[in-house]
DNA sequence: CGCGGCTATGCAACTAGTTGCACTGCACCT
DNA sequence: AGGTGCAGTGCAACTAGTTGCATAGCCGCG
């Protein structure tokens, strides 16, 4: 399991309460790993039984109390571990393409309009990871170490939602020319 | 959830028993949804209870009975709605991309031979895609319906392996001339 | 003054997926 | 005779992830 490892990174990178981590995976975590709030906080509570973070609790005023966590040592120790150990490549769940697949067993219509919906969603999050590219990393270049790493994150990101573009740009160009046949 | 669409769209293209559903499922419609034999067995028999599939032993020689399921009435309409319903994007867990993100938390050859060892993963998936794309589909511009459809999958699949192996083949390069500075 | 929204945490019940094991019987190799 | 591998089905226990709900105070809006 990684999401253990995806909040060592991230309290690493700036320590947290289980909220503010629920938010970096709602944006930059997120688009590389998943997780919702009641995921975080579960795993937050295993994780300082294990010794891997540490917690304590702060007072604030206007807002309820927070409880703050960081990285222990155990727990860096344990990022170095998995970091070293070999991780199987991700098991694939694409149902946009059992969809396609099974494409002759429904209306063609209302598939190609789920087809063109995704298409749109992919573009959308290109968009998002190009400016951030653009703002956040304007002199690739010229990065190092942390900056470095999550620039090539982003990279990830970009080719992976550009390459979804494409194809579903071209399965409807396919549909299509085949609906007029 | 899809595991049981997958299946009816496995099972429409032709019927068969949950073991020869698990080899399918180790190889072409694996690329897109990955199941196991266990996973297999369990929905079959949860989706002739809700009456998708039905259900016949077929005594054999030499071998165990089988069971051999087939798509049903009920299974064909489900499909169908499944079908124009829409969906969302596929929830993205990418273990890779966390372990680079935290590169800078662990030894960095270790973890470059990690990025190294999926890159070839992933170029000798590419491999056998495009093995199949030559030997299945030598002329796309001819297919149309199901034999189409198929072919746009696998095309998704090349896709995306590509955009995996050229995004390894730039984490790598990156990160030896961080290394070397 | 009530309503929605934000910060903040969490339980309970559910669905989905993984792992390890168990059983049968045939074919083939050594 | 014993070992490996294939064909075939399945249970039990586990881990992981989802969904719905509960609580509670503060802030600003109309």
């Amino acid at each position: 399991m990684a999401l253990e490892h995806a909040i060592l990174v991230s309290l690493d990178e700036r320590s947290g309460s289980g909220y503010e981590l629920a938010q970096r995976f709602e944006k930059s975590i997120g688009f590389f790993w998943a997780a919702t709030h009641q995921q975080i906080y579960r795993t937050l509570k295993r994780m300082v039984e294990l010794g891997w973070v540490s917690c304590h609790e702060v007072a604030q005023e206007g807002r309820p109390d927070k409880k703050v966590y960081e990285v222990a040592e155990a727990g860096r120790a344990e990022l170095a571990r998995w970091l070293a150990s070999p991780g199987e490549p991700e098991t694939i769940r694409h149902d946009l393409s059992v969809k396609i697949r099974g494409a002759s067993l429904g209306d063609a219509a209302a598939l190609t309009g789920e087809i063109a919906r995704h298409r749109d969603l992919h573009a959308e999050r290109l968009d998002v990871y190009l400016a951030i590219e653009k703002k956040d990393f304007p002199d690739p270049s010229a990065l190092s170490g942390r900056r470095l790493h999550q620039y090539l994150v982003l990279r990830g990101g970009i080719r992976a939602e550009r390459a979804l573009v494409e194809w579903c740009d071209e399965v409807l160009a396919a549909m299509r020319e085949d609906d007029r046949r």
